[in-house]
RNA sequence: GGGGAUAUCGUCUAGAGGUUAGGACGAAGGAUUUUCAGUCCUUAAACCGGGGUUCGAUUCCCCGUAUCCCUACCA
């Protein structure tokens, strides 16, 4: 048999990493085994504010930008649809009465209320909270009482009350649960929505699924899921449990880690393929060598859900970050050109649209910082002094002001830079270098006390991109405007050296 | 309170009875050099505790401890 996986994910907003990680493993297990890999929305839960209809946008950019494009889901259908749960109402509701004709499951007429007080009330007693199962044991008279009064009601699983019920899991091992250990879950609710467990228990019957591979948060209630197959007859997929992904503080991660939702990371600027690689690592390894930087067809060639590992994962940024940084700096220049404009435009570095001048400055530029870029949208911090109109003492860094243009040869050195930069006739990185070198022969100072002082004068700051690469990428015109600045500028009020 | 799972450097992990316990991120130091970054080299850094089993346990078993998850008409 085929091997048949899907990704569930609910609209409750938009995806979190721990949720595309679970889809990427079993995308992964699809494409190693030739198998089909489908997605679909569980949007049963309409409470408001947890019911986001605009999250299934989220969704989709989220799989398109990692590449792991469903072979059936919402968008491109297939034979076993339809992929949102909320249109496959009636098929829930069919399912539910047939386990209630067959004993497996009831009607249940309690009110939220009750069984809130009765919560309350298991709580303050110290006992186990759960459904009392009251309305299990109705007599047909109470029944047809309580429908006749019209009262609400649900569809309950009817929990074997004694035995076990073992859970196969593909990670674990097999794991034994006492039934009586498990509430009478609710299948069906009041407004005629199913919960998780009936819906997912029939799509994955109905859409033929193979292997459930799912976060561990679901293990602690696998026996009333592998119950309602038991009900139904069924024959239960592989269960996949893989552990959670923790914030720093080891905590199930979540929004107040602060970025946690996959579409941040993008915005941000991280990399598909850095993103997939890292994600997929974390929790999963080849297992045979200290491989980490992994192209994804190499991922596909060498995963195995054997390699997951069973215990919880910090998400460590810091390795994120670096892992992005190494595939900015392994792409193509172009790529992360094209990549880094929206950056600038939203900046207002550059207008909206570019302009080819802006457009062809940018690609001189940007290639000059990508060694420094860990995520795209630093780009802004790291090319802004490019595209500033700088002004001395505008946009210039305090700091460094202080540190080099308080040298006593700075007057010189400008005049002569200037000088010799205006007569370069072409404006070339080894032309520039000689122009300064011979500059700082003259002065009679070491190379860098001529560097660090021009650096500071042509971009305001005192890290960057080689000087003469920077100057060459700023052009003669700005080059000679600022310098000329500085130097106008010291002639009113000499800076004071200091340090 | 009840149930379940897990436990190797700070973090992600390799290891599957005998290893100098390996790699990566991060950290520290060094080299390159015009700064930062990058690159290269080096260093520090771990088997939760206690019992077993065994000639020998990080590895297998039990107990404890810790952590995480579940305990909703949420997924």
């Amino acid at each position: 048999m085929p091997v048949r996986v899907r990704y569930a994910p609910s609209p409750t907003g938009s995806p979190h990493v721990g949720n595309l990680r679970t889809a990427i493993y079993n995308w992964l297990l699809a494409r190693k085994e030739g198998g089909e890999f489908l997605a679909r929305l569980e949007d049963t839960d309409r409470t408001p504010g947890r019911y986001v209809p605009e999250g299934i946008w989220d969704i989709e950019d989220s799989m398109r930008f990692l590449g792991i494009v469903p072979d059936e889901w919402w968008v491109s259908g297939g034979s076993v649809g339809p992929y949102i749960q909320s249109e496959r109402l009636p098929i829930y509701k069919e399912y539910a009465e047939k386990l209630i004709a067959s004993g497996h499951a009831y009607r249940c007429y309690c009110t939220r209320e009750r069984l809130e007080q009765m919560r309350q009330e298991q709580q303050a007693r110290g006992l186990p909270t759960g459904y009392d199962r009251r309305c299990r044991f109705l007599s047909e008279q109470e029944r047809a009482h309580c429908e006749a009064e019209g009262m609400l009601s649900v569809v309950r699983l009817a929990m074997p009350l004694e035995g076990t019920t073992v859970i196969h899991d593909v990670l674990k091992g097999d794991i034994v649960v006492e039934n009586r250990s498990q509430d009478d879950q609710i299948l069906l609710k009041s407004d005629g929505y199913p919960t998780y467990f009936l819906a997912c228990v029939v799509d994955d019957h109905l859409m033929g699924i193979t292997h459930v591979i799912r976060g561990e948060d679901w293990l602690s209630s696998a026996a009333k899921f592998v119950s309602i197959i038991n009900a139904f007859g069924w024959e239960a997929p592989k269960l996949v449990h893989v552990p959670l992904i923790l914030g720093p503080d080891k905590k199930k991660l979540s929004k107040r880690h602060g970025h946690t939702q996959f579409l941040e990371f993008i915005e941000r600027g991280y990399l598909p393929e850095a993103l997939f690689n890292f994600l997929v690592l974390l929790g999963w390894s080849t297992g045979e060598e200290n491989i980490e930087i992994l192209p994804i067809p190499e991922i596909i060639k060498r995963f195995s859900l054997e390699g997951i590992s069973e215990h919880p994962a910090i998400f460590d940024y810091d390795k994120l970050k670096w892992m992005n940084g190494h595939y900015i700096r392994q792409s193509q220049p172009g790529r992360i050109i094209g990549m880094c404009l929206p950056y600038l435009v939203k900046a207002g570095l550059i207008s909206d649209p570019p302009t080819e001048e802006e457009i062809a400055y940018a690609r001189r530029v940007i290639p000059l910082e990508i060694e420094r870029m860990k995520e795209l949208s630093e780009v802004v911090d790291l090319v802004g002094f490019f595209f500033q109109n700088l002004d001395y003492p505008d946009g210039y860094d305090e700091k460094a002001v202080r540190k080099w243009l308080g040298v006593p040869h700075l007057r010189a050195m400008l005049e002569k830079e200037i000088d010799g930069y205006s007569a370069l006739t072409d404006w070339t990185i080894a032309g520039l270098e000689e122009v300064t070198r011979l500059v700082a022969e003259e002065l009679g100072v070491k190379f860098a006390e001529v560097v660090h002082p021009t650096r500071v004068a042509a971009t305001g700051r005192m890290v960057g991109p080689g000087l003469f690469e920077t100057l060459w990428a700023l052009g003669r015109e700005r080059t000679l405007h600022r310098l000329r600045t500085v130097l106008e500028r010291l002639e009113e009020k000499p800076i004071p050296q200091q340090d």
